[in-house]
Order: C-alpha cells, then structure tokens, then sequence
DNA sequence: TTAGAGTAGATGCAAACGCATTAGTCATCA
DNA sequence: TGATGACTAATGCGTTTGCATCTACTCTAA
C-alpha cells in the first residue's frame, strides 16, 4: 500500500468521524447538514449562483440537488428566478430568512469546529489547508 | 473566520472533489462507492467483524447498514453468521466471490488514489496521514 | 433470580437519492 | 436560416436512506 493510499484513507476516516460527530450535535434544527451546506455555499457568495455551479460545490447529484432547491424554495429559504442572459438556467439566491437560519445554525457548528480541529496546532491546521487544497485544485 | 474552519471547509472540499473523481471512473462494477467501502473495510480484517464496529468505519446509519448487509449477502458478497459469544450479534465475512470483486475493483481503485494523490510531495503525503490521524483519534 | 437498564441488529415507513431520460435553450457552422 | 451537438435544469421511476421503533439478548445489582 502506497503512501498516497495510506494519506486518502486516512483523510475518508477522519471525514466520516468528524462528520459523525458534527451530525450527531443538537444543532440542525429542521435542516439535515446536506441542506445546511446549501444554505451555507450560497451565503458565501453575495451574488446569485447557477444550480450548476453550485453542484460543483456540494457532493449531490444533479437531480438531487434540483430537488433539494425545490423543497428549500418550497420552505422559504431559497428564491429561484430564471437567468435573464441565459434562459435555461436559474439564479439562486438566500432569502432573508435563508441566511438567518444559516447564521443561526453557523455559529455554533463553527464552533465545534474549531474545537474539534483544535488537536492540532497552528502548523498543521496551515499544512491541512494547503494541503487539501492543492488536492481540490487537481481536476483534470 | 478561524483557521480551523478554513481548514476544515478546505478538507471537505477536497473529500468532495476527489470523490466525484473517483465515482465518475468508470470502474466500480454493479457495486456502489459505499457498497465497495463495506467490501474494503472487511478486506482489512481477516477476522469477522461485528456490525456495530462495522458501523464505525462506514458513513452509514445503522439501519442503512443492516440493509446494505442484507443486500451484500443476498448477492453472495457477504456472509453473516451469529455470533456464538453474543447472540445478539453477527458475524460478517467476504465470501471469496466477494474478496475476489473487491480486489478487482480495489486494484484500479488504488491506481486512481495514488494518481490523484501525486500532486503532493511525499513530505505532504506524510503531513496529511499525521494530521488526519490525529483528527480521527480526537472522538470525545 | 430477577427487575431494569443497556446494547445489537432488524423492520415500518416516509423522505431523499441516483440513473436515465426529457424539454428547452444556446452556439456553431454549413 | 436551419440542422446538429452541447448544455442546463426538471421529471419518471425504482432503490436506498434515515428516523423511530421493535425484538431479542446481555449485564448489573438488589
């Protein structure tokens, strides 16, 4: 076994534990963490984002994400209106409510957060993040 | 926003770029990436693992898991015996029909991995199995 | 020995998922 | 212009998922 499949292993289990921990806290209220993301990629960016380029960032299928923006329009935290220069696609955006239900349930998950990540010390929180992040730049 | 947050967002990323990439590979048979996992995770122990512990290893709820089982032995992956020290319990095992699919996937599998992995140095590669290690070790 | 709490895994059921396909729009070029 | 291929998002449909619950077994202590 190569150490690059030693490395990815390493980094599945320590996603799955996380994750696990993350989604076992009392947080979420009536959101599951996969919609929360939604609510949370969109509240980075100010301006509408296309359906497609906010697959790119969440791990749904097509489909799936189409219909998750369905029920999330449907309970009144996203809006989706039709893309004035490109007439097969959508613009999303939060409303007011989306983003502050998307603070409201931020805050404390960032928080455990960084308590969780607090094991490492400030090198290697840099090293992890410059490392991932190479790994992300890679698509062929 | 903490390092540690940026950290994180920065590994979740990363899991998610790399597994479309890997799910996109047209390698995987008639099993599913998580299907391949459960196949993967009991390659690793030649003796039989509980469910429960299992569990552990997989991103899966408990009742997913008991299905996903069901549907593994029913197509003849998977053996699921009583445990004769606690008969509440199972015992799993691959069948060699299922080692044998789980090498032959395993083997093209661990190519991507390793190709992907490449953009980072083998310093990087070691920093990254540490720092993940340490992140799956902190379960409170 | 036995009552009560705890644990392991299975099952009912509604919700969500992925695959395949479709409808509608864009872009290129003959 | 009008046909062809690419692209964006939605829909049909069978499968899988998670939550809540259930049964069965174990463990502890009175």
């Amino acid at each position: 076994m190569t150490r690059a499949n030693e490395a990815w292993e390493s980094l599945m289990k320590a996603y799955s534990v996380l994750m696990k921990q993350f989604n076992a806290e009392d947080i979420w209220g009536d959101l599951t963490m996969r919609e929360y993301d939604v609510l949370y990629q969109l509240s980075k960016c100010d301006s509408p984002l296309r359906m497609s380029e906010l697959n790119r960032h969440v791990l749904l299928s097509q489909p799936a994400l189409s219909r998750m923006v369905d029920r999330l329009v449907e309970r009144g935290y996203l809006d989706r209106c039709p893309d004035p220069g490109d007439r097969r696609g959508v613009r999303l955006t939060l409303t007011p409510a989306g983003r502050e239900t998307q603070r409201q349930i931020g805050r404390p998950h960032a928080r455990s957060v960084t308590r969780a990540l607090n094991v490492l010390t400030p090198q290697e929180l840099e090293q992890l993040a410059v490392i991932t992040g190479k790994l992300s730049q890679s698509e062929e």
